[in-house]
Parts: structure tokens; C-alpha cells; sequence
DNA sequence: TGTTTTCAGACAATCGGTTGCGCAACTGCG
DNA sequence: CGCAGTTGCGCAACCGATTGTCTGAAAACA
């Protein structure tokens, strides 16, 4: 009843426009427009019944009209790496999820981008496009190019984990800060002699985990034998050899920068049949389900990635919305204690 | 030298529209646009020299303004389940880079929506909102809200696994064909009593595997014992005493139904000193990476996850095109024989 | 050379919102 | 009762592409 102009089809895929709501409620278009945006001048009653309407109909304005006329589009980008390392996947993901969650509280959507971290076309594309307000950029190397690139396009962007560009939006867990901690209770737990398993010195997070652990040795005026320290483990032979020689050293603790190379020293260490916490204490400065699969639980430092994408999407939000949020977001840590450093 | 208007500041964050190309070259802007598109009439000679100006000025049509004209946005929106179920995970966002990849080569741009399966008010917004020309469903259910409603708001769309509705476009692997065949080499190899280890009868692809299993031993015209099949285990425990009791039934292998279920076989094998495959075989009907831990090498079957993702976008493509692919799209799958079932 | 056909390309309307401006009605105050 | 100030809302000009229609010139034909 009462249907005014309608085909009478019924076929439920006639989409409302803002004129048609107008015409139906005998106002005009642009009222509509400011009953749903809140601004400019209109008077609350009619406000309410526009609003009534729209929502009654499921009406949702035009994304695109929207966009054009007001140069925001309500979409942002995440830059993923290609699925190459697989190891390392999880933690992308989660952190878009945690993007994810914010945009749609805030009603952005998020596209996802895979990129060789070379090309930048696709980059190009979307900032010639103006199909995105905003980016997030997960992966960043020293002098990037992406975000040289967007740096001087003007796009508003933000990294997630450290760039090595301060003045640049960025969120990252404070691993030099957590490692060194960690460090700390391990000599403070009489670990005297602590070995640290890392590598992959070209990547921000790493570098600052290495340098947390020294930080935690110097904030007890001691130093690390050299031969305890691997900074350039990458092959799963080259983490076995370097826990042979540690363990013919002597040390006390193998404190591993993270959950890949902590599961190897694990595994090596059950293949020498070599008790832990009995015969060596094991650490990692990264936390992951990797760590769940022994019968000892795993001391290690536990860091929330869905938060670290949250984050970034709220900073970049705020920055897109005129407030100006500082550069550098720090997130913070746990360290979950275990079975695996008792003394 | 020759700017004939530019504001001078060369702050390289100048955006080009089709207008301002258009007028450089002195030609009307519909001109370019058909230059562009390569639809409508325009010489050849004049086409060449807009396309040259255009890459070298790197100029991209304004996303909003060109959805708005065609109401085509050239996106395209995955809808993902919540983070809840970390062992899934992997699939999906496997399945996502791929849908990714084939999206970016048709230069369509991939929008992440995650939703607990329950709530439509995200879809009801995109639909309305006209953001996305089509979407790909990752997960659905029986009688599943979203599929229903896609349906009759008439949005193009895509289910990733089989669908209980035969005329909706889905893509799929052939799991329950797969299955049969692994069965049949089983029994070709002398294995006569095959154990089927399986849960979640709720999931299209559980009943496909479990299907095919069974049809596997009725090729042979024979028929598995009751007591072999497990179609309800959940917990690590369960699993385990399935195990045990499948040892003192005195089976000659166990099928199971996907990687973490074959994993913790093989580890309650390990814990019992039940040798692989001496004292007993081993197959899994999905292979992923926890396979590869053990020494021995586990007989599976391999699906290329990223290749659903990228038949996805293909096939929805192809409809938002007007070609009208078949609804039912089956991929390939690869036996991958080795140690763990050598009789 | 005159007429018809072909073709390149300009003009203008359109997509569906947003927003500055102006007009009318209403308020309050002297 | 008159005038300034406020308020509610409509008009129309955008935003930047696409596309149907129209024109003028060149090509083809007689």
C-alpha cells in the first residue's frame, strides 16, 4: 500500500539514492544530506524523521558520490609483503585483523595490497586513484622506497614496527625496551652467562632486540662473552651448530630473538638430549604457538599483534581527522615467566 | 620549461585530472577518456599521444569519480571469519593472497571484511553503499544468512567451498573425489583395514572427505568396519584414544581427515614407540607444513589453497563481465604418495 | 564538381552526493 | 509595531569521470 512510483516489480534491488529519500519525505536533497552528516543548519524534527526513514529503508549513501564530492573515499590500504616467508605470515595477518577491527568501527574499509617491496606501480596506482585516505605500510627496510614515495605523494601513511624516518607515523612494540628487561630478570635469576641467538640485522626489529639485550647487560655494568653472541643465523643447520658450540662454551641461558629460532634451539636441544630447564635455560624474545608444543613451557616476551594493527589505524585515523598524533606509538609488553629459565 | 599554468611551487603533490591533461594537449576531455578506454571513435594518432602523456605524467583516472559514471567501483570485497580459530586462519588469508593476486592483475582492488558469520549490518552497508562490485564468501553454512541475502539483493558473488545452494557460483576442490582415490591406492597398496579419522561433520568439506572415503572402499565393493571411523573427534584427547583403541582393532592404516588431526596421530603414534610406517600407516587427506616435522615422510593429499583465492576472483570476474561461468568450479588436487604408507 | 558517407572529436548531460549562498519565516527586543 | 538577528531549508554549482548526440571536415563516389 501506498507505494507512490515504484516499478511494483518487488524485486528488492531498486537501491535508494539521497533524491529519492527526498522526494518521498517531501524535502530536499540536500537536507537529507545534512540530517545524515549532522552539519549545516537543520531543525531537529526534521533530522529525526529523515533519519527514521533512512534507517527504516536501509538506505546508505553512494560511496563513490561521496568520495568524489568530498575527496575522501573512507578506504585505507595495508601493504603486505608476498606470502614468500611464511614464517612471518601470521604476524601480518593478525596485525590486519587488528586494522580491520578499527576501520569498520570506524566505517573505513581496508584494502589489502601484496607487494615485492620493489614495485612501485601498484603504489603509484592507488595515489594517482585517490582510492585510499590512507596506508599502512607492515614492512619497511632501511631507506624504503615506499615510503620515500609516499613521503613526498603527501599520502598520509603510518608503518607498523619502527622506520628509520622519525618523523614518519609509526607503531611498534618496544622490543629494545622488552628485551632488555627480559635480559635483566635472567641475570637478576643468577644467569650469569647469557648467549643470544639472533639474526637478520637489516630488519628494524631485530636490531633493536639485540640491542635490548646488550642495554640489559650494561644496566648491570657487565658485558657478554662475544662467543656467546650469533647476530647472522638464518638456516635451521647454522641454529644447531651455534647451540653445539654454546653448549661447550658453558653458558647458562640461550636467549633466542624469536619464536622460529627458540623452537630450533628447543629441538636441537631434545635431539642432545639435553634437559631444560636441568642442563640449559632457553628464552625467546618473541612468543608464538610454536612455543606451545613442548612438554616445558617457554619464558618468553609476549606482545599483542592485533594491537599494533589497531593502533596504526587509530593514529592514522587521527591524522587524517586533523589531529596530529605523535610520530612514534609504543606498545606495550608482557613477560610471561616458565618452567624453561628456572634456575 | 614550457609549464604553461602550473602553480610553480613544484610541490609535487599536484594530482592531475582528465581536464588538465585534456587541455595540456588541447583536445576535449572526452576525448582522453576514450583514449583511455579505448571504447568510442578517436583517431589513432591522437590516441598514442594522450596515452604517452599519460604515463609519462603517470595520470590515473579519479577512482570515485569513474564509479560513479559506469557504477563500477572495480572492487571487490572477502568476506573472512573472525580470528577466533587460529588453526583455519592460514586457509583463509592463503586463499586471500591469492584472491589478491588475480584481483591486481585485472586491476580490481580486494577490500577484507571480517564478520562473525551472524551479523549482516556490514554487508547491508557495502550493498547499499555500492563500494564493491562482488564479493567472495570464504566460509559459509548451511542455509547461511549471507548467501541468502547476497542472493536476493541480487549482488554478484562467489562462495570459497561448496555451497548447499547448487546455483550459487562456488569453487571448490574436488575433496570428495580426492579422497576416493587416495582410498583406492590404499587398498591397491594391500591395506584392507583403513581407519577414518574425521570431526566436524557441520563443514561441507568434512562430509566431501568423508564421502569419498567411503566411495574409495565401494569401488572396491567392500566395506570398512564401523568401528575404523571416527567422524566426531574434537579434542586432542579424543583423538588419541581413537588411537589407541584403532591399534587394538589391528588396523593396517589411518586415514585422516586433515593435517592436525594426521599430527596428532603421528605424535601418539611416536609417544606409543609405534614405528611409521612398520608398525602402522599413515595418511593424511590435507597436507600443510606440520606434516613436514617428523622423519618420516606422510603420503597426503595437496591442495593449492592460493589457487581457490585466485579461481574465485577469475570466475566472479568472468559473471560481472557477462560471461556466464559454470556455478560449480572443481580444482585439481595432487597425490603426494611417500614413506608413511609403504606396506 | 556536387553529393553522400565516414570519421574524429567537441559539447553537454549524467552519475549521486556535498556545500556555499540566499530567501523566507520566525524570534526577541525596544 | 518595526527592525535586527536567528533559524530552517531549497537552489544550484560543484567533484571528475563517462557517453550519447551533434558538427564540421575529409574521403568516397558519381
Amino acid at each position: 500500500m501506498g507505494m507512490t512510483e515504484s516499478t511494483g516489480t518487488g524485486d528488492s534491488k531498486e537501491i535508494l539514492t539521497i533524491h529519492d529519500v527526498a522526494r518521498e519525505l517531501g524535502v530536499s536533497a540536500s537536507t537529507v544530506s545534512r540530517a545524515i552528516s549532522g552539519k549545516g543548519r537543520i531543525g531537529e524534527e526534521t533530522r529525526q524523521r529523515v533519519l527514521q526513514y533512512i534507517n527504516a529503508n536501509s538506505f546508505h549513501p553512494n560511496a563513490a558520490a561521496r568520495s568524489l564530492a568530498q575527496s575522501r573515499t573512507y578506504n585505507l590500504a595495508i601493504i603486505m609483503p608476498e606470502v614468500r616467508d611464511l614464517v612471518d605470515m601470521p604476524f601480518f595477518h593478525t596485525c590486519m585483523h587488528g586494522a580491520e577491527e578499527v576501520a569498520q568501527a570506524n566505517d573505513y574499509d581496508l584494502l589489502v595490497v601484496t607487494t615485492d617491496g620493489t614495485n612501485l606501480h601498484p603504489l603509484e596506482r592507488m595515489v594517482g586513484n585517490r582510492k585510499v585516505d590512507g596506508m599502512i605500510l607492515t614492512r619497511t627496510y632501511e631507506n624504503d622506497v615506499f615510503v620515500e614515495y609516499l613521503k613526498d605523494a603527501g599520502v598520509p601513511f603510518v608503518t607498523v614496527g619502527r622506520c628509520y624516518d622519525p618523523k614518519v607515523l609509526q607503531v611498534d612494540h618496544d622490543n629494545a625496551g622488552a628485551c632488555k628487561e627480559l635480559t635483566m630478570l635472567l641475570i637478576s635469576r643468577g644467569m650469569e652467562k647469557i648467549a643470544y641467538l639472533g639474526g637478520g640485522m637489516d630488519q628494524m626489529v631485530n636490531i633493536d632486540r639485540y640491542a635490548g639485550f646488550r642495554q640489559g647487560y650494561e644496566a648491570y655494568r657487565k658485558q657478554p662473552d662475544k662467543r656467546w653472541i650469533y647476530t647472522d643465523l638464518a638456516t635451521k643447520n647454522q641454529i644447531s651448530r651455534a647451540v653445539d658450540e654454546l653448549l661447550h662454551l658453558g653458558v647458562d641461558c640461550m636467549l633466542c630473538q624469536d619464536d622460529f629460532i627458540c623452537n630450533e634451539v628447543v629441538q636441537e636441544l631434545n635431539n642432545l638430549k639435553v634437559s631444560i630447564p636441568g642442563g640449559m635455560r632457553v628464552a625467546s624474545c618473541h612468543y608464538s604457538r610454536l612455543l606451545d608444543n613442548y612438554p616445558v613451557t617457554i619464558t618468553s616476551l609476549k606482545f599483542d599483534i592485533m594491537d599494533i594493527g589497531r593502533k596504526a589505524v587509530q593514529v592514522l585515523l587521527d591524522q587524517l581527522n586533523g589531529k596530529h598524533p605523535r610520530p612514534l606509538t609504543m606498545l606495550d609488553y608482557e613477560i610471561s615467566l616458565k618452567e624453561s629459565t628456572k634456575n
